[in-house]
DNA sequence: AATCAGAGCAAGTGATTACTTGCTTGCTCG
DNA sequence: CGAGCAAGCAAGTAATCACTTGCTCTGATT
């Protein structure tokens, strides 16, 4: 592997575990399984280092996107809500990590939340068609309910390990509660599926 | 003031700002207005300092509480959901650090998860009896509907001032967004108060 | 065979960290 | 007056931090 793909991977472990404080550059270089000076011989310094590593992740979120035509709500955002419940709960660690350090190095984290913008503003779309096609009630603002969804799936996704008694049911499990509220709340008509 | 009490507001303050590892003896000190000695002498370590400002601030939250006998859902969990979310807005730069410190120092942040859980109970807890006296749907269960409301309000308070462009409607307003929403999530009867 | 870029290694820089020691100062209570 | 306690102050400890310097080695290219 690369030696500069492995330290962005390294910086990436770490920080998750640790932070931007405690991801020394000692720590990450031995990671990565090279020599300190080679890390600032391909970053010009720890800042620089942290930057790329956390713009080389962006990209693997932004996948997953809901359809232009919706047919059928419920499960497509069903599927799209357990995709990103996933993701959430698989970064937790470094996702709980940049909200921390984001008023201490907000141009670090400004591509993260870029991402969780692009997610938003693609649901709040979905929503709108519902609305313009009559799959669902017109009385809330799409970034509303759009807020409430991915609310509720970053919480659970963030906080059920430090909280387990907020969360009482399977992490499996816990879309299939959150999506039925969500289609009651901006009142999909109910078309079955089977 | 009290030295004591002067060195946990000033531990307060500094740890919102920078952290636990940004927050220095020195800077804690000197914003306290005390000799870093003294410091010492009032706590045996940073760390018994920073789980004791922790535990200090954690009593004031715990306040807020949803009647035993619900009488107009709409409008107390509209005066319950502004109350806290005015807290979490207030207290955001301070809940972001606690959170991306959680994974090194859990037990420091042990009270501020046990606050964040007594609040969802007691949201639960109402729900639930919503639920038993007819004034809601029985199709979800409290602590999902629970997660949810709190979940979006969590992640407006957090996030607004980071991701604006997902939250584009006033702080103020936030919550009139939201409850309608939820109130629709758990199909409670409409009872127009006016 | 000669060259040269990329990586390792040993050592060291100056700054900062949490925390300690020894001593002095000032306030209060009897 | 005098005892005792709480705080200030100067200085120092050992560790760690990001980052630098100078040199050596290796392997691919020309």
């Amino acid at each position: 592997m690369d030696v500069r793909e492995s330290l962005l991977k390294a910086t990436i472990k770490l920080f998750g575990e640790v932070g931007s404080r405690g991801a020394t550059t000692r720590r990450i270089a031995q990671e990565a399984g090279v020599n300190e000076v080679t890390l600032f011989r391909h970053f010009k310094s720890k800042d620089d280092l942290l930057e790329a590593a956390l713009e080389s992740l962006v990209d693997i979120v932004a996948a997953k996107s809901l359809p232009d035509n919706p047919v059928d709500p419920a499960t497509e955002l069903a599927d799209w809500a357990r995709h990103h419940h996933k993701h959430l709960h698989k970064y937790r660690t470094l996702i709980r990590k940049t909200m921390g350090e984001f008023d201490e190095h907000p141009e670090m984290c400004e591509c993260s939340m870029k991402a969780s913008t692009k997610i938003a503003d693609d649901l709040a779309d979905y929503l709108k068609t519902l609305q313009l096609r009559g799959l669902a009630s017109t009385t809330w603002k799409p970034h509303a309910a759009a807020a409430m969804l991915m609310g509720v799936l970053f919480s659970d996704a963030l906080g059920r390990d430090a909280m387990s008694a907020r969360f009482p049911y399977a992490l499996r499990d816990a879309v299939d509660h959150y999506v039925p509220l969500f289609l009651n709340a901006i009142a999909v008509n109910k078309t079955q599926t089977s």
